[in-house]
DNA sequence: AAGATCACG
DNA sequence: GACGTACGTGATCTTC
């Protein structure tokens, strides 16, 4: 890569996952502003300053581990088998303290499949190999196989240097013998077997005689300790396999040679906006003594630091359209650690849209586009059976050479960039920032790169102000930089004219996509420290960021869809409706469009002057459910097939006729996008299609999920929470009654009427059951009198004395509902168990009835999105959980409290068992939490 | 582009 | 005293 600026003298290498551990257990509990623990940050922190004040090294790098298996794990699967998970409190820190490391301007150095020791063991014998002197810091008695006369170690903890007296100390050997002796007396912690009954002292003993683990099996014939002699013997191979698992690797293929670990000055601003955010303030104070930074009395950096600067200068952007200047842009983000990173494409679809060509900024004003599909005609993407998975990419059949070559502008070819840029893009150390990033991630994989760790703009903003602003760039960029951009129709045009992005001319794509990838990069650099600030990291950091992978993933899964089942039940629906419709239009006298409204309104109430209608706000008849059904119960024949029309009509246009439509022609499933950002109460939505909806109440729409099948070999899973939203009500009002009745395992609804309508649950009226369970979720969604009445029917008298009734039976409920209201107009929003903040609208409007949305919205929310905050959590751990189950089950759909997964069919019982595991450990409350679950051949099957 | 309707949790 | 109301979405169709 780039020159050493200077002579590789003196190296600090630190074991990042080593200190961590160590950090969280040696220091007191501690909290950031917003209730996150921080104590191994922070006595991360405070290492790395005094780090850098004692040890003064020219070259630094803080090393980590990446989770899941390494290289060991292949010849000795039981390696660090059995490890407990790490506590709860220490989760969130590990991605806290990367940021810390790049708060610091340091190289956060990790690579999957190896552990942190073997990438400091690299890192340390290149440094030695030229002489430098190398100090690791860490205790960990496996990197003591490490030291020689130019390397140490360094325990930061007990401020104690280690060399090879101290390895003595502790193997009885000196550091070149470390890895026999370990092998002999192996490891408990790690799952090193070593040889039975052979402890340290023993071996170092062996050691010492034998001069090393070879010679001593070889000869251990002589040994004189008979029970010592056979052990041994018998256990010659599982001390290799201990010497190899103890052994470190010391040529590691690492994308960055040590060469580059210059040590920077970090820049103050940025350092001090982690520090002081985080709640550290003796640590602020030093930093600011010793750099000159910005800082206002609160701990936050001020404006006008460069921040906000927004004239973009297009002098800045530069078109990359030949390898070396890609090398140099990787180069450069090599070195900053942050990127913003867009794609152009030609569809916004993300499953079958083609690359066109990706933009990347690495400094406010500094960016580039590097067109890669401009001008090679139309869809000739990959031809459909590429054997890929996931609407993978056949790069052999791109570009298409017949295109006309004047046409064709000076491009890098596709597969030669993407091989550039994967190891940038999937390099563990370099954050990945983009303004809705699942899109790029969801391109990235179909080219093979799997980019991470990842920062997205819109998630950080949606985390940050909820939905009382959108979250597109073009609107986040008026609202934080006042800096009005480029949109995509002043480039490729509108309406039928629009062109794709392959066609818009490089000049004009430059301006774009470079601009695109700028504005993302200072929108990054003005939300994520607003992240700390406003003590929103717990939700960012544990529930909305790592979730953006996971939804990449269920995307590009998708779901199978057979279309057959669906054409027949469309031609099933038409015929019926077209009986229908002359029968109605024989009713009616007339001939009349049904699915007009407005039509039947007159019909119903002008022509045939039925009773009872009544008018929209905008003068119409109201039509609805509601009423035809009023008028079918009053004997009324017409409306009462209307109905029927009008079920079929929706089940076809929406579900039988449209589905069909979305089965990607390339994976031969249907691909939904799930919104991260568009509910209010933190709940996902999902879009073309969207698969949240698809029918299940009504026996006919029922047969639309026998459509949904699994793949060829495989099972679907359905597994979804019991009454997880009373529940939550149960738990964070504190309704012992309630309470209670979970943790007995009682039919909820039963209990309730039993308890509300003094009746035993014994042979119990199922119309007494309704009522109870129609209180229960009406308490949910903030009960009126008005709407219990309603939604059963029956006098507004009796459904008030029915909820002044619950509120007897459950004490509490009221309480919570005017806490929640109280919370509500005091801060404008309300606050969920995990702290994800929901903005109220209209809490305090003058308009009392607007105040009253508000207040059922402020009592339904905390709820609402509680159970979306436990399903996200479990949406993260499931297909860790599987893999490391070491299943293939894939999770394909979230239907709010639901997951649907695909299982090979002689692994689904195992899977439910480790899904259901998961989700009902997703969060712990003062109610058990309940997750069911059914395998079938389709959705209809498996719920 | 808005409103009505209806599918889901 | 009368408003009007269950909470949260997205897709389709008609009407303007």
């Amino acid at each position: 890569m780039t020159d050493s600026a200077q002579p590789l003298r003196r190296v600090v290498l630190v074991d990042g996952s080593g200190f961590i551990f160590r950090a969280f257990h040696a220091l007191p509990p501690m909290s950031s502003p917003d209730g996150i623990p921080v104590n191994a940050v922070y006595g991360f922190c405070t290492m790395l300053m005094k780090l850098r004040e004692d040890t003064r090294p020219d070259h630094m790098a803080v090393i980590f581990d990446t989770k899941g298996k390494t290289f060991r794990n292949d010849f000795y699967p039981a390696y660090k088998a059995h490890r407990p998970p790490p506590p709860e409190e220490l989760i969130p820190q590990f991605g806290l303290i990367r940021d810390a490391v790049r708060a610091f301007n340091l190289p956060s150095i990790e690579l999957e499949g190896f552990e942190a020791d073997d990438l400091i063991a690299t890192y340390a014998r290149q440094a030695e190999a030229q002489g430098a002197h190398v100090i690791i810091v860490s205790s960990d008695k496996d990197l003591m196989q490490l030291v020689t006369d130019r390397v140490e170690m360094f325990d930061a903890m007990k401020n104690r240097t280690i060399r090879a007296a101290e390895v003595m100390e502790k193997f009885g050997v000196a550091p070149n013998k470390v890895i026999d002796v370990q092998a002999l007396a192996g490891d408990a912690v790690d799952n090193v077997p070593g040889v039975p009954g052979i402890g340290v002292k023993t071996a170092a003993q062996l050691i010492d005689e034998y001069g090393d683990l070879d010679s001593l099996l070889e000869r251990a014939g002589e040994i004189k300790q008979p029970k010592r002699r056979e052990k041994l013997i018998e256990n010659a191979d599982l001390a290799r396999i201990s010497r190899d698992l103890v052994t470190l690797k010391t040529d590691v293929p690492v994308t960055h040679p040590v060469d580059d670990f210059d040590l920077l000055e970090p820049d103050p601003d940025v350092l001090l906006a982690f520090i002081a955010t985080h709640g550290f303030k003796s640590l602020a104070a030093k930093v600011k003594a010793k750099y000159s930074g910005t800082v206002d009395a609160n701990g936050l950096t001020e404006a006008g630091t460069g921040v906000n600067d927004v004239s973009v200068t297009k002098a800045q952007y530069e078109l990359v359209q030949d390898e070396e200047r890609l090398k140099h842009w990787i180069a450069q983000a090599d070195y900053e650690g942050t990127l913003a990173v867009d794609t152009e494409t030609t569809s916004l679809n993300a499953h079958q849209a083609k690359l066109v060509g990706i933009s990347i900024s690495i400094k406010p004003g500094e960016a580039c586009y590097i067109p890669l599909g401009h001008g090679l005609g139309d869809d000739d993407v990959a031809p459909v059976a590429t054997g890929a998975a996931q609407g993978g990419f056949d790069f052999d059949s791109e570009p298409k050479e017949a295109a006309p070559a004047k046409d064709i502008p000076k491009q890098i070819p596709l597969k030669r960039a993407i091989e550039l840029l994967k190891p940038l893009l999937e390099d563990r150390g370099i954050l990945k920032v983009g303004q809705n990033i699942k899109y790029d991630k969801i391109i990235f994989a179909r080219y093979g790169i799997d980019v991470a760790p990842i920062d997205d703009t819109m998630v950080l903003s949606y985390v940050l102000d909820g939905t009382s602003h959108g979250h597109g760039m073009d609107e986040l960029a008026d609202l934080h930089l006042g800096y009005k951009t480029i949109k995509f129709a002043d480039v490729a045009g509108s309406g039928k004219k629009q062109i794709t992005f392959d066609q818009v001319p490089l000049d004009k794509a430059l301006d774009y996509a470079a601009e695109d990838a700028d504005i993302t990069l200072r929108l990054h650099r003005i939300l994520k420290p607003r992240i700390a600030q406003e003590h929103m990291a717990s939700v960012y950091e544990t529930l909305d960021r790592p979730l953006v992978p996971v939804l990449a993933k269920m995307e590009g899964i998708g779901v199978k869809i057979d279309a057959d089942i669906l054409r027949n039940l469309s031609s099933d629906f038409a015929t019926r409706m077209a009986v229908l419709e002359k029968t109605i239009h024989e009713m009616a006298g007339e001939p009349f469009n049904l699915g007009s409204p407005k039509q039947l309104g007159e019909i119903l109430f002008e022509k045939m002057s039925l009773t009872g209608g009544k008018k929209t706000k905008t003068g119409a008849w109201q039509t609805g459910a509601d009423v035809l059904e009023g008028l079918a119960a009053q004997g009324h024949d017409l409306p009462a097939r209307i109905l029927d029309w009008r079920q079929l009509s929706k089940l076809k246009s929406t579900y039988t006729d449209a589905l069909a439509t979305h089965i990607n022609p390339k994976t031969g499933r249907v691909h939904t996008s799930y919104g991260q950002t568009n509910v209010n109460t933190g709940r996902l939505s999902s879009n073309e299609p969207n698969l949240q909806n698809i029918p299940i109440r009504s026996e006919e729409g029922r047969k639309i999920r026998t459509a949904f099948i699994a793949d060829k070999g495989c099972k679907l899973i359905s597994a979804d929470y019991s009454q997880i939203e009373l529940r939550l009500l149960a738990h964070v009002a504190e309704i012992d009654a309630l309470r209670t009745a979970f943790k007995n395992g009682e039919d909820i609804h039963a209990s309730t009427a039993s308890k509300v309508f003094g009746v035993p649950i014994e042979g119990m009226d199922p119309m007494v059951r309704r009522k109870a369970k129609a209180i229960n979720f009406g308490i949910i969604y903030g009960i009126s009198a008005f709407g219990l009445a309603n939604q059963l029917g029956i006098p507004q008298k009796e459904a008030k004395a029915f909820i002044e009734a619950y509120f007897e039976i459950y004490p509490g409920i009221r309480d919570y509902m005017e806490r929640a209201k109280d919370f509500a107009k005091t801060h404008g929003m309300v606050r969920t168990l995990f702290g994800r903040k929901i903005y109220i609208n209209g809490i305090n409007d003058k308009n009392g009835m607007r105040r009253s949305f508000g207040e059922r919205a402020a009592i339904n929310a905390p709820i609402q999105g509680g159970a979306a905050d436990i399903i996200k959590r479990a949406m993260i751990a499931v297909p860790d959980a599987l893999t490391d189950a070491g299943l293939k089950t894939r999770m394909l759909l979230q239907v709010h409290d639901e997951l649907i997964f695909e299982a090979p069919d002689d692994e689904a019982e195992r899977a439910v068992k480790v899904i259901r595991d998961v989700m009902e450990n997703a969060a712990h409350l003062t109610v058990p939490l309940i997750a069911d679950a059914g395998i079938g051949n389709s959705w209809a099957d498996a719920h």
